[in-house]
DNA sequence: ACTGTCTCACCAACGGGCGT
DNA sequence: ACGCCCGTTGGTGAGACAGT
């Protein structure tokens, strides 16, 4: 069988090098090492062949290194080191103490509802984290949670499957919103007022929008229907006109610091979104993943 | 003589190559 | 994908050899 290199391509060579430069008997070193003094002679001098060097020499009672030991023995100890602190030592995470910056990836409605919450715990739980809250593109969130440029994505992603953990925070509930002193809109809606009525979409509201399009859509439609980017752009929209805007319930008082606005109870059968976050089963196992994940839920679910 | 190292014979595990 | 063959690796114990 061919070897990779002529050279050193194992680590255990390292280690028999550094082991009897420390130790300078080899019987001495085998015993560091855990090995008989006979396999350690052994593999010195497979390292002897591959090296063409014969690394150690018996002086008096001790094996002294040649000068290609000794040249190599700074870059071996450096590259051990480095093996055992950043490599073999599965690097901890203590939320106490972590400068960690979070990605995570929310929607406008997120930003809104979810960072703050999140905020607020992790100032007692990480009071040295940060969270960075990014608006990343549906086709964006697999590569980048993969890549680890995003920690957790959350949000109404149906079609997010392959490779991703989920887990659901909380339902979604939408409602209308008008002017306090709408003329024809009372505390809840009818399906036939619905249809009447000037609509505002904004969005993170996928799942609605379609629900909407198949009750009012086509020739049943009576009303102008506008798409708002912003969802909090429609405050003073709503605040100026008799058109109504569909939110997310937990916006509602969001919107009442901002206008003169109220909520209406929207007809029945209005789907209910389930707002989930996603993980790349890369992170499943990662400490400070699970630790945001894990502040993440708890934000949403506490009392 | 004692201690440490090397060498020999042997064994088990592993992994690549190959045929099925 | 699986099993087989075979070379390599890494181990053991025993004994030879060298230095103190």
């Amino acid at each position: 069988m061919k070897t990779l290199h002529n050279g050193i391509d194992r680590l255990e060579f390292l280690l028999v090098i550094e082991a009897v430069l420390q130790h300078r008997t080899i019987t001495r070193a085998a015993q560091a090492l855990d090995v008989s003094q006979s396999a350690l002679s052994h593999t010195l001098a497979r390292l002897r062949t591959r090296l063409g060097d014969p690394l150690f020499v018996r002086v008096g009672g001790e094996m002294r290194p040649t000068p290609l030991v000794t040249r190599l023995a700074e870059p071996i100890g450096r590259s051990l080191r480095i093996i055992r602190d950043e490599v073999l030592s599965p690097p901890s995470f203590d939320p106490a103490t972590t400068t960690r910056v979070f990605n995570v990836c929310v929607g406008e409605v997120g930003a809104f509802i979810i960072v703050p919450r999140v905020l607020r715990l992790l100032r007692e739980r990480a009071p040295h984290a940060h969270i960075v809250a990014l608006d990343v593109s549906r086709r964006e969130i697999v590569p980048a949670l993969e890549e680890g440029r995003l920690d957790v994505a959350i949000g109404y992603y149906p079609e997010l499957k392959t490779s991703l953990y989920q887990q659901q925070l909380f339902t979604r509930t939408f409602v209308g919103i008008v002017r306090d002193d709408h003329p024809r809109i009372g505390q809840r809606l009818t399906l036939r007022q619905l249809r009447s009525v000037a609509l505002v979409r904004s969005p993170g509201t996928l799942a609605i929008n379609r629900w909407l399009d198949n009750r009012l859509g086509g020739a049943d439609r009576e009303a102008v229907v506008m798409e708002m980017p912003y969802v909090m752009a429609l405050a003073p929209i709503l605040a100026e006109s008799d058109w109504m805007g569909i939110v997310t319930e937990e916006l509602v008082p969001a919107f009442r610091k901002l206008a003169p606005l109220r909520a209406v109870e929207l007809p029945a059968g209005l789907p209910r979104i389930p707002v989930r976050q996603h993980w790349h089963r890369r992170y499943k196992d990662d400490a400070a993943n699970r630790f945001i994940r894990q502040a993440i839920y708890d934000a949403l679910n506490e009392a």
